[in-house]
DNA sequence: AATTCGTGGCC
DNA sequence: TGGCCAAGAAT
């Protein structure tokens, strides 16, 4: 652990020049517990540059915690549309439904209690008690972990849980009692603008004389992360089963990858497979009376962890009155708009329209 | 502990 | 251009 004297500079420096140079973000103009929660969610594992313009469409949309409470599982998920990592937007919802229902209509400003919270982790948890509520509780994110790898010289892996637990310790550590949200935001401020991960700014940093990587020549080297393993190849079939000016869409289920948005039937096909019999085959097995198949095209979609090859595959279905499968909805070409679709089946969709 | 969860921008 | 990365949580 730092010095006492070490710690007191440390907390000195960040603040004053977080109070100089912090960006005027649009979560940084009130302490709304509910806003700064709503960041929080979008910012994880999200660039601020990517959020800011859906944050400011979700706000505006949901002003307060209980127009978020009160509107649809759709109007919300369409509201995440494009931004990833959509479990984040039902958690968001399933847990601000909550705390309308059992805390009032108040945020939490416990750790315990906000902790329960579905999509709220250590540093969520942290962020929120810490900004909104002066409360003195670490928020150890990707850059504070960078920062103090760096401050500190910790060559631990910093994807390991493990290390991250280390990290919250020191942050318990530094953090000032009287300024705990200013001195987080101003550790990932710091993260962000001055110690980035690629040759950071050191010569404008406030904390560049008890920076241990700096003055060892190590800011280059660390922090140590072990890299990730490359994403997993697997050839998936979109079915665009017409008829007329209708399509057959496909909610996908509430868990799992894209949960609980909108899709094209989707089907994975075996190596070696041609997809105009993946396509018979699937249409078989869904019970689907469709004919004239058509490859329409190929494209291809990496996720962080697969790497979709995708088959655009168009039929004709000759009766609409057959049974649907579970979660498939006929909907009018006009009304796709409507509905809240990944990005990829957005590709998928701009060349089929 | 290691995986699973998206997407876009950057050099 | 493709690998890397971004205010992580859930399992």
């Amino acid at each position: 652990m730092p010095s006492e004297e070490t710690v007191e500079v440390i907390q000195r420096e960040l603040l004053d020049w977080y109070r100089e140079h912090r960006r005027d973000l649009p979560w940084r103009k009130d302490k709304d517990p509910y806003r700064i929660w709503v960041s929080e969610i979008m910012l994880q594992q999200t660039r601020v540059d990517t959020v800011i313009p859906y944050y400011e469409r979700f706000l505006n949309q949901f002003p307060t915690l209980n127009d978020l409470a009160n509107a649809t599982d759709d109007q919300v998920i369409k509201a995440w549309e494009g931004l990833g990592y959509y479990s984040r937007a039902r958690n968001l919802h399933s847990a601000v439904k909550e705390v309308a229902a059992n805390y009032g209509g108040k945020v939490p400003d416990e750790l315990k209690t906000i902790s329960k919270l579905k999509g709220i982790g250590l540093y969520t948890a942290g962020a929120i008690l810490s900004i909104a509520y002066d409360k003195k509780a670490p928020a150890v994110d990707g850059n504070v972990m960078r920062v103090f790898s760096r401050l500190f010289a910790i060559p631990d892996d910093i994807a390991r849980q493990s290390t991250r637990k280390k990290m919250e310790l020191i942050a318990e550590h530094l953090i000032p009692a009287h300024a705990p949200g200013d001195f987080n935001q101003a550790l990932m401020e710091l993260g962000a603008m001055i110690c980035t991960p690629q040759s950071p700014h050191c010569l404008f940093c406030p904390v560049q004389t008890v920076c241990h990587a700096f003055h060892e020549g190590l800011q280059d080297e660390l922090p140590r992360k072990k890299k990730a393993k490359p994403p997993v190849q697997v050839n998936v079939l979109f079915a665009w089963f017409l008829q007329g000016d209708k399509v057959l869409i496909e909610k996908r289920p509430d868990t799992g990858l894209l949960a609980g948005m909108w899709a094209l039937p989707t089907v994975e096909q075996q190596a070696g497979e041609s997809p105009l019999r993946t396509m018979e085959k699937f249409c078989d097995k869904k019970t689907i009376p469709a004919t004239n198949y058509i490859v329409k095209s190929q494209l291809e979609h990496i996720f962080s962890h697969l790497h979709w090859k995708i088959v655009l595959v168009q039929a004709e279905v000759t009766d609409s009155t057959f049974p649907l499968p579970e979660g498939w909805e006929w909907s009018e070409l006009d009304d796709l708009h409507t509905k809240a679709f990944a990005n990829v089946y957005r590709k998928a969709l701009k060349n089929l329209l």
